[in-house]
DNA sequence: TTGTACGCGTTATCAT
DNA sequence: ATGATAACGCGTACAA
């Protein structure tokens, strides 16, 4: 920061009152004449002055900003749901920062460690895959710290979340497979800890138990996030002796390994598999056969973890209620499915 | 921000000490004993005190943060290079702002202002499309706060810059369409005012000239960065009497908009149509035939940023010169070209 | 080795 | 309608 920096004081100075004055004219307190208020916005505004925001925050107990953790940036879903938060953060003035985890709990808990001791104003987190232990959280509330949950939540908190109805679209989504004629339905998830991976599960689960279907454990995968991981569950998922003539995958990254590991084999799409994804990534549509996927409503997630945050940031502490927000995402059908 | 949040003050009270040393011994002043620090420390962990980064920075007069101010999130290259960041900034000790402009000019402007209001240690911009106006920048300078652009940069301002051998790798890739027998080569680019966009176009032109080619208007595109004018673009190139039988386009997102087009239009690739992209996306490999693109260095790009805004940071400030970083792409040839 | 006193830039409280 | 003063929580020059 420049030494030469215009601040309160100087204004005061040249204008002759008292910096009070000054900040509260700057403001538009209704007890500073019209007048006095005219010539010091006139000087502020010819000197460039801009009010130093951690000197504000510093008498505010917290900063004008609030933190996100999500997994990584690049994952579409994220991407889009930051740009929703934003929308929301920008008309009351505050600042995003956004740190991603890389889906390590340790990362994650030094992230959140780290946030605190900045006083923003508080949460919006996504779990990392490998969290399992919880107390960096708790220590969120305990120090009351307005926190929200989308997406990726974690049961065991007791705040708000905003999440997608994970449970009925998976279980939609493999409807519409046993009604298409599919026998052999597999489900291609993520690692065992993710909870919006065993919800989707749950789904599937319920949809081939009310069709009366088999639950063949050969059918249930659980991978990592990353493509080398994926990549050996489809080849063994693929080379089964009965190999499933369906897949629901947990997102549209999977879906793609399965579309790359289905060539190899010289499986067709989706004569002989069929394949949904989740996510409705731009380029899903533009496979051959164009991939069939969950449309998912990131951008207003994001929008409404942050609108409940804000709630929670301006209500007085003492007093609230946590409330669960679930919304709706859609099927998208395409080639890849009968 | 609780009320009960332990201060300096309190440690310093129970242990009988001056705040000062408190300050002191968690920080390992050497001049503190041994022992007194051990004490300090041993209760400050007891009582999980943190320290208030705000109240630091006020003092050092700047956020530990730095702001990065991007197009757009979802723009696969900006979250690879914030992930670049991110490493540097972590390790320091930093947190980063991210803002989106939207491709927004006025955005852009805002964006600035309110972080310059915030007192972040420094920027990493990468320009909206719609920037021509370059004063934010220049108040940047003048209040001789750290620069430095990557990728979409401004060459008006004296400052570094990050970027990659646009010029270079558009030739090469032109040239490569040359030699496997495309005679009608066309750029398909971004609005006139992106300076990228225009390196790549002239790389273009060098490379025909090099090889005696005419230069055709007809051949020469350039649309907004939204679906709609980019799907329009392409629809009125690949319906010209004479259509193109090579493309190079701007990003792997408009080669999308083409191979829809072509799709439609029933123009085959590559034997009718070759088509080159730019970035290197996960899907691109997944299409049929495959795109060929260019790889661009988005990590390690947004890393050297990072790495020279810190060195600005840490600098004196009077004395710089300001550097160019080239960082070079690489053409990665794929089933979309001969 | 430790303590005192002041400053960082702003806002709130209490006067006037 | 305006001013003086303290406070926000921490760091540091100067003392001791």
């Amino acid at each position: 920061m420049n030494d030469r920096t215009i601040k309160l004081k100087d204004i005061a100075r040249i204008l002759s009152v008292s910096e009070s004055t000054v900040s509260r004219a700057l403001r538009d307190h209704p007890r500073i004449s019209l007048a006095t208020r005219k010539r010091v916005k006139t000087l502020a505004e010819q000197l460039d002055y801009m009010p130093n925001q951690v000197a504000r925050n510093l008498q505010n107990r917290h900063m004008n900003a609030i933190g996100v953790v999500v997994p990584k940036l690049s994952y579409y879903l994220y991407a889009q749901a930051i740009s929703g938060m934003e929308e929301v953060a920008e008309q009351l003035g505050y600042n995003i920062i956004i740190c991603q985890t890389n889906e390590s709990a340790e990362r994650e808990q030094a992230i959140v460690q780290e946030l605190l001791s900045t006083r923003i104003a508080g949460f919006i987190i996504s779990l990392s895959s490998a969290t399992v232990n919880f107390e960096h959280f708790a220590k969120i509330k305990g120090r009351k710290v307005p926190l929200v949950f989308f997406n990726r939540e974690c049961e065991d908190i007791h705040t708000d979340r905003v999440i997608i109805d994970n449970f009925g679209v998976a279980q939609k989504a493999v409807e519409h497979l046993i009604n298409s004629g599919c026998k052999r339905i597999a489900y291609f998830g993520g690692p065992m800890e993710v909870q919006i991976s065993n919800r989707r599960l749950e789904g599937y689960t319920a949809a081939l138990a009310a069709h009366h279907f088999p639950l063949n454990s050969d059918y249930i995968v659980h991978t990592e996030f990353n493509p080398e991981s994926a990549y050996q569950a489809a080849d063994h998922l693929l080379r089964l002796p009965q190999p499933p003539d369906a897949i629901l995958a947990f997102s549209d990254q999977f879906a793609y390994t399965l579309y790359r590991k289905a060539r190899e084999l010289g499986i067709a799409i989706p004569s002989e598999l069929s394949l949904i994804g989740f996510n409705n990534e731009p380029a899903t549509s533009l496979l051959l056969p164009a991939l069939s996927t969950v449309d998912q409503p990131a951008y207003a997630m994001g929008k409404t973890a942050a609108e409940i945050l804000f709630q929670q940031i301006q209500r007085p502490k003492d007093y609230y209620r946590a409330q669960t927000k679930i919304l709706q995402s859609q099927l998208v059908l395409r080639g890849s499915t009968l």
